[in-house]
DNA sequence: CTATTTAATTTCACCAGTAGATTAATTAGA
DNA sequence: TCTAATTAATCTACTGGTGAAATTAAATAG
């Protein structure tokens, strides 16, 4: 992409202004102005451009600051545009639409099993969005496309699937395929990465600039998001902390090592670790026999909790954000556990002069997170082209 | 700093003309103009910009591409700038000039103690500067500025030392000083952080764009360059993984926490660890015990060699980079241990996915990598403002 | 020796952004 | 109530970087 003309120059400014726009609204122009650093002029000329193509518009409400004359606020038209977030994993796909504010306008989901071909769970897609636009009647002008968040490594450049261990899939072209199906713009991404930028634009880490948002479920994994971007590593697979070296000696992993993280915290490893002594099914009945005091139980919880603190540190040491977000089933079914990892951290794993450089949060979108934050990086995607 | 004006635009243009030409000397106008997009226009216009600044100079070379004109090369001309790179550490100071390609024109050093005061450093600093410049016959006009290269947190924005174990120092205004004493702009960075910098930009990470630099030695770090620009995170300690947790249940290491990372693997570590059994002095006799065969050495090198290779997986694990280099005191002191390094990360450590994704390097630059990597970073802050 | 190809420069138009003047709207205080 | 001060938004003239196309320059193939 070029980066040094006027035209990039200009995408850029009307971008930050429509961003301000989006995160302060109501806010008049003069006030966009004093905060960019740009002149009023240049302010001015962007909205009125922005007002015709149908993004934001003029309100009636007026702000005064005192004296002079009151400044008129603008908006969002927060109808104009609307886009499609996914959220697929083993069992299930989540379909939603959202807002420019990253609502979810309605939403709807559909059961898969492992077994599934893409070709399959595509279709089905595509037909659920069919669905939910006469449903809830939605403006299809306005749709500008479509985000995919799953687990897996995804080259997000091609919109392929490289690899996921969730779903059973590799080498699936999954933007073009949803692209001639929808007829619809598609981007593919992590779903780690995606709800950790949505985490950032409307959650739990609003106005950090290095967030690291840590998911722990039936995978553990990291999304890094640096100066509003998604970083992302050179194979699409930064933040894969599951198969990082917790101890040397410790139990064996599926991948052929010894000690890799998610042997001692991911939902599959818990239960099965468990199950040795009694069956366990659930992640639910394994915690309801820790309430109930049994000592294996105890011992594996806070052994995983206390790994969750370790690593807590240990991405905090290398990345050195100023927010980190932990989410993920663990998380979402037991929020109690929060109070117990972030007390661990600070009164055992966290090094001391990183205490007080960032803070843990508990996400804030749940189980919406990744249909929210697919659905704004196809957002962003669009405003990136237009 | 404005990001959307016209000035910000050239700026940035120029400086990537500027790199370019350096790094691709000599190059013909067209040939800049093919790589970055810009029109023949602009890049002309830069280019006797640059020309008529004294930066770069028409050689009397020319290169035929088969048919047509001949084009005009564009060469640096090298001496146009130059700048200071100093490397300080707990027993000495190199200072060294470094010209835009990062050779060290000429070089000088001192002892310290480390109870020297920054005041009598800084001194002393100046003093040697003062010293090359006549020695060398070194044009004064031509230099740009001095960068510091030390272990420790600083703060770069402010030019200030927050924090150096290894010097001693805390909340040191080491730019300001260095600035009022030599009249020419200061920068002050992390050694390592400058280090990889350094690597990348002439080193052996040379073309990469996600490097991270492994520094094992008396303390241990890394840092991480991506798209060409130190990644420091919000409080300037990324890549502190020196009291990451790699073993719960290990020893207690300084920070009162146990289990750290440089408890296994850094100098003063294996050398007071060593002593309980027969008194090490250096870090050469401990290796020499080794070579020996003796049981004791062998487990603590083998253990911090593995706890190395670990810290490759999981460093690589989170950044995702194209590129590691290893470098340090104990790999400069021994480089067979590079050897036995990767072999572990292939054989044992590394996650198999990754495994083709990056490439483990050893540092080229070796005991001169920080001066010539401060040196670049004053230079690079030179370039940013003019 | 001419036609063709490639390089570099020059001319000119375009347009994003700025500064400063102007118009509009509002309030504090005489 | 009226005026001065204040703030907002717009209008106008200008600056300056970039790109397109024409031009000039230099080389080679045949």
């Amino acid at each position: 992409m070029k980066k040094h003309d006027q035209d990039f120059m200009k995408r850029q400014n009307r971008l930050t202004v429509f961003q301000i726009i989006k995160n302060e609204q109501p806010i008049s122009r003069a006030a966009i102005a004093k905060q960019t650093g740009m002149s009023p002029t240049t302010v001015s000329r962007i909205v009125s451009e922005l007002t015709e193509e149908g993004y934001v518009h003029e309100t009636e409400e007026q702000a005064s600051a005192g004296r002079g004359r009151k400044s008129s606020l603008i908006r969002l038209l927060d109808t104009a545009v609307i886009s499609i977030g996914v959220e697929l994993d083993r069992h299930q796909a989540n379909i939603g639409f959202i807002d420019v504010q990253g609502n979810v306008l309605c939403s709807g989901n559909f059961p898969r099993s492992s077994g599934d071909t893409p070709e399959a769970t595509v279709a089905r897609i595509a037909d659920i969005i069919e669905e939910l636009i006469l449903e809830c009647d939605i403006d299809r002008r306005r749709i500008v496309g479509i985000g995919v968040g799953l687990p897996g490594i995804i080259d997000v450049e091609a919109g392929i699937v490289n690899f996921s261990v969730q779903l059973g899939w590799k080498n699936v072209q999954l933007a073009e395929r949803l692209k001639e199906l929808t007829g619809l713009q598609a981007v593919v991404d992590n779903e780690l990465k995606v709800k950790a930028l949505a985490e950032q634009l409307k959650g739990s880490a609003y106005g950090s600039n290095r967030t690291v948002l840590l998911g722990f479920g039936n995978g553990v994994g990291s999304a890094l998001i640096l100066e509003g971007e998604i970083y992302r590593g050179v194979t699409n697979s930064a933040g894969e902390i599951g198969h990082t070296t917790v101890d040397p000696e410790g139990m064996m992993c599926d991948c052929g090592k010894a000690g890799c993280l998610q042997t001692y915290i991911n939902i599959p490893s818990l239960l099965s670790e468990a199950s040795k002594i009694k069956p366990v099914r659930t992640i639910e009945e394994l915690f309801a026999e820790r309430r109930a005091g049994t000592r294996w139980a105890c011992y594996l919880i806070d052994r995983a909790l206390a790994y969750m603190a370790i690593t807590i540190n240990n991405v905090v040491s290398m990345y050195n954000p100023d927010s980190v977000i932990l989410s993920g089933e663990i998380l979402d079914k037991f929020p109690e556990v929060y109070e117990e990892i972030t007390n661990l951290c600070y009164t055992q794993y966290i090094w001391e002069p990183l205490q007080d450089s960032f803070t843990i949060v508990r996400s804030k979108l749940h189980e919406h997170g990744v249909i929210i934050g697919s659905g704004l990086v196809a957002q962003d995607r669009y405003f990136q082209l237009n």
